[in-house]
DNA sequence: TAGATTGTTAATCGATTAACAATC
DNA sequence: TAGATTGTTAATCGATTAACAATC
């Protein structure tokens, strides 16, 4: 189990984990280099070279052990210990992402959300509260929150992003359309869609110009 | 104006686009390569670099031509004339994307949703109507749609996405937390929550660990 | 043992950055 | 002109892939 991992290897870590999760749970489930590659589009050197940095559990002629490489990687990216985060902006989006499971499985838990509308304020997403903008500062500040996911529209997000930094904030999960400026030393993750779609556009167009 | 662009430069593109657009409209707006780095955090080399690709359009001492750039990006992308997209699983975040007028402005339009349950259908989310999947097969094959977004649930998601393949679809947007197999030939863009995610954990633990 | 598979070291490939010439 | 800035070619850096030894 090697130290260093690339940027690139890190973001395929949770495409294994989603896989091996789908597997027949069983003490003895292993699974093969080339097999995981194979499902996923990945050259067995790769999957080899990355899961090496989070696991020496591989044994030759048999491959690793489907649940043992689950713990593993979950380790690795520090999901067995969750990391709790609130999120603003109780729009569509701040709703879609309040309601999706699977972060708990990803080790983030979302204590609450916050909104500045007060009619929204109160209610209650799949389980989780939405207060009002004012009880922010003071909830990150008491529970010592470390992530902030910003879901409000571009033209507040940097207003909003300040105040979170201000609440003691050490990681910001960005999904408004927008930059934001952070001072060093304080995580920025922005989310791409527009990256994403030029990607796709991109290929698209290329496959179509080509045929 | 260069032919050749990497990957990643192709994903800035939107970024230096989004920045653009906040610049305020006039003729001989003008921004440096530098000023665009230091606003969106990259090298003024790397800028200069991205930008060739797309634009010839920079003028020693003065710098880009707002206006111009823009419009070099954006035909670069592709976003000057629009592709039609369909949406399949008006769940909440099928909901929230519907939503979001921002895809016009990037080259996307989404001209119906598709959802299994027969409560949703005829419903209306921001002025797209939400069809019955039955439905799907035909509007796709009549109106010769090419992409398809995919926002049904991890379980329904492979049998959605053969079923636009076979309805003639060429490039594929799954936010379904799954993998998807798709033939040679087909486009495939997963759009990839936790790998994000993974990167923002690994990032505050590596802070955490150091200080 | 032979064959399949892991893990690592070295080679290749691609992206970023540095250096510098061109130009307004 | 001098200085700021662009654009390109060459050097560096990082990630992927190939080759191969180790092992069950």
């Amino acid at each position: 189990m090697a130290k260093e991992i690339s940027m690139q290897a890190l973001q395929r870590l949770p495409l294994y984990l989603q896989y091996l999760r789908t597997l027949p749970v069983g003490k003895d489930t292993t699974i093969s280099a080339k097999a995981l590659g194979t499902v996923l589009g990945f050259g067995e050197i790769q999957v080899r070279k990355d899961l090496s940095a989070v696991s020496d559990g591989g044994k030759p002629k048999i491959g690793y052990g489907a649940e043992s490489l689950i713990r593993d990687i979950e380790c690795f990216l520090g999901y067995d210990n969750l990391s709790d985060a609130v999120l603003i902006g109780a729009g569509k989006l701040g709703k879609a992402l309040l309601s999706y499971d699977g972060f708990r499985t990803y080790g983030l838990n979302i204590v609450a959300a916050f909104d500045s509308d007060p009619l929204k304020c109160g209610t209650d997403v799949s389980g989780k509260l939405i207060l009002p903008l004012e009880r922010m500062d003071n909830l990150c500040e008491r529970m010592k929150i470390e992530i902030g996911i910003i879901t409000v529209p571009a033209s507040a997000a940097q207003q909003v992003c300040d105040r979170l930094i201000r609440s003691g904030i050490k990681a910001i999960w960005n999904f408004a359309p927008t930059h934001l400026s952070v001072p060093e030393g304080v995580i920025l993750k922005n989310e791409n869609i527009a990256a994403s779609l030029a990607v796709l556009s991109k290929n698209l167009a290329e496959k179509e110009r080509r045929s």
